[in-house]
RNA sequence: GCACAGGUGGCAGAGCGGUCAAAUGCACCAGACUGUAAAUCUGGCGGGCUACGCCCUACCAAGGUUCGAAUCCUUGCCUGUGCACCA
């Protein structure tokens, strides 16, 4: 049984493309080449992106050597997959920035004893360019059919349904599975959306007579509306560098069944113990460490506390932002306009109505003129508080 | 290039001369309920006005027709599809 031999590896996957290759592939003594790649498309990480980065970690925790692919070329591009529109490209200054902050977040998770980092402008360039060797486009192209291609799902619903699908789309599951030739890739790790690309780089390394990688797909991690995968452009994620307290937060809004994916995907915990307590404590758990890992333990501790303070107890937070009244005596709607608790008068007004506003713990039911002397304490829906000073 | 279809609020998508600040769904905000859960239910969801009403700006852009246009016409821009030997 290759269970303890492989320790976490198989925890929390989708599936292996095969399973035999990878037991095969361990059985050598070399350490093997992990590839993940990563489009620096976005500037910050959320945790969703994590889910393959710690992955990557189990690897190298298990001797084996991350192989990093900053895919600035190919994020030119820009990967067609799950998408129902053309993206646009990406120039080579913000590329380049995001990178910079990803290698920066990503560091946080991986070893970098045994961590290979690699830009794939390095080769791709070359790749596009060359006329006669082997290694370049056209030889690639001439291989790959059209059909296969076009088979491919989310390219076939794009053009049932007409909508645009470009050459240069057509062309990103190439330069993904070249990558894979390019550094040798003994496995590649990916979301359940990669799968093609991933594939196509098993068929590229076949031609070019290399052993092909094992592909392992992970499941997408669920944002907190617990139904659409993470990402920003839905704004249901949990980026890495959120405050402590929005990150405490956010991960306790999460349901408690999804909680036990976070839990799988982004841990390594042992489960059984957990579910036999209270979910929610079993949740702070959860929320306690991921705050740790990228803010620290003192952050964390900080963080629970203000939950517990603000949500559990109802209770004001200890510290809150203040704000300078422009005037004295003031209109409470105009009031929570210029604090930054409500977006437009309309807003606030509705707010009032809405019974959502209280100041020093009383309820305002309309849109009274206030006089301030003394701080006031202003409160708008669940969570915004305003220290109001004159 | 030619033909056809289309461009509406964060998104999807109705409306096709007045009753449209624009149906409906999603997202979002607030309230109730709770473990700040989730689910559910209720209300809201352009801006401004001491206001059960009034005003302003909005349906790709610019003109035009009309008492009146998101709705009709013209032009432009953009998008998609089809055709491109027989047509």
């Amino acid at each position: 049984m290759t269970t303890s031999f492989l320790g976490h590896i198989f925890r929390g996957i989708e599936n292996v493309y095969s399973r035999q290759e990878l037991q095969a592939k361990c059985q050598k003594k070399k350490p093997l080449r992990i590839k993940l790649g990563v489009d620096p498309t976005a500037p910050d990480l959320h945790l969703g992106h994590t889910v393959a980065l710690n992955k990557l970690r189990q690897f190298q925790d298990q001797g084996h050597t991350a192989v990093l692919i900053i895919g600035d070329y190919t994020a030119m591009i820009g990967d067609p997959s799950g998408r129902t529109a053309l993206r646009p490209p990406l120039s080579e200054a913000e590329v380049k920035a995001n990178a910079d902050t990803y290698l920066d977040q990503a560091g946080k998770i991986l070893d970098p004893k045994r961590l290979e980092c690699v830009y794939n402008s390095k080769w791709l360039h070359a790749f596009f360019q060359n006329k006669n060797s082997d290694e370049c486009l056209t030889w690639v192209l001439a291989r790959v059919t059209v059909k296969q291609l076009i088979e491919r799902e989310d390219f076939a619903k794009r053009l049932r349904q007409e909508q645009p699908l470009s050459m240069l789309e057509l062309l990103y599951p190439l330069l993904q599975g070249y990558d894979s030739h390019a550094i040798q890739a003994d496995v590649e790790l990916g979301g359940t959306d990669q799968l093609f690309n991933m594939m196509m780089g098993r068929d590229i390394q076949k031609w070019y007579s290399q052993k092909p990688q094992v592909v392992m797909t992970l499941p997408l991690l669920e944002g907190t509306d617990g139904i659409k995968k993470m990402s920003k452009s839905y704004d249901n994620y949990i980026a890495l560098n959120d405050k402590p307290e929005d990150m405490f937060g956010k991960i306790m809004s999460v349901s408690d069944a999804l909680m036990w994916k976070y839990y799988e995907l982004l841990t390594d915990k042992d489960l059984s113990a957990l579910k036999q307590g209270h979910p929610m404590s079993a949740k702070k758990t959860l929320a306690e460490f991921i705050v740790t890992r990228y803010h620290g333990s003192g952050a964390s501790q900080k963080a629970r506390d203000h939950f517990e303070r603000v949500f559990s107890q109802r209770d004001l937070p200890t510290d809150m932002p203040e704000h300078k009244v422009s005037h004295t005596p003031i209109r409470l709607a105009q009031l929570l306009v210029e604090s930054g608790l409500a977006s437009s008068k309309n807003e606030a007004r509705r707010l009032i109505q809405q019974k959502a506003v209280e100041a020093d713990g009383e309820k305002m039911i309309d849109d009274r003129e206030l006089t301030i002397h003394s701080p006031l304490i202003i409160k708008a829906g669940k969570r915004q508080f305003r220290k109001i000073i004159v």
